[in-house]
DNA sequence: ATAAACCTTGCACCATGGTGCAAGGTCAAG
DNA sequence: CTTGACCTTGCACCATGGTGCAAGGTTTAT
């Protein structure tokens, strides 16, 4: 199949096949004698891997590592489950930050309602956001 | 003073502080008479409004369109906590993501732990990462 | 024969928040 | 008088994950 079937089938954009191609994702494409890429059945799977890869929080770069890794021949399995777990652990660190932010957004919103517009400081921006005196 | 007095006492790279000029963030500096930038307290407050503006989770876009609203005589509050709104439900909508995103990290990891790197198919890149058949 | 639809390459661009570097001007101390 | 520390401008670059466009070649249908 062609650059644009694929696309079709996998439901990309035929640029980011090429895009992913450079960046090591997908293997170089074998080319008719035209020059025109050709795919086989493997593309599609290796492009459902990046998909199911992506959704589970990996960047292109780590996911590029993991083929890369599989390349050599090695199993991946050891590589992938470090990931993962790394991968967990940003996502609850992310989270423990973002629900410090909750708090702070709801503290502010609602530290917001008992200030009048009236009163705001000509030196200043916006009274709502405090500002630490140094 | 002069930028790298602001950006020391502000903590602040002098190079950023240009910057936030071009970006609207900062007023055009006055200038002294060999073409340095001067700056006297209110850039220092500017730049603290800035900095706890970032803190609350605004973009440098949201934060200089508060800026901008001031700069017309308005009180930007309105604005201000529609802002900080919309920002405490993208921070609700992030932690469902992230939440689903650590049970589903969870599940693999966890399923991981069953699977033997010697059956590890030829033909794709791991088996860690469930693909969607088509 | 020719137009539409596809393919190729390379390069530039989007947002985000800066950082770095080069080439040159200015200023104070030694 | 030179060295070093500062300042100026403009431009390029970092990661992230692509998208868009131009200029040209190929294929397919009418």
């Amino acid at each position: 199949m062609r650059i644009g079937d694929l696309a079709l089938v996998a439901g990309v954009n035929a640029q980011t096949i090429r895009f992913y191609e450079r960046r090591g994702l997908l293997p170089s494409a074998a080319r008719e004698t035209n020059g025109y890429r050709w795919y086989d059945d493997a593309s599609t799977s290796r492009l459902r891997f990046i998909r199911a890869s992506q959704a589970a929080g990996l960047t292109l770069g780590e996911i590029s590592s993991i083929i890369a890794l599989r390349q050599t021949g090695e199993t991946p399995c050891a590589h992938v489950t470090t990931l993962l777990a790394g991968k967990l652990e940003t996502v609850r660190a992310r989270q423990r930050e973002l629900a410090l932010l909750e708090t702070e957004l709801q503290h502010l919103i609602e530290a917001s309602q008992s200030l009048d517009p009236a009163d705001c400081p000509a030196g200043s921006v916006c009274q709502i956001i405090p500002q630490p005196q140094p």
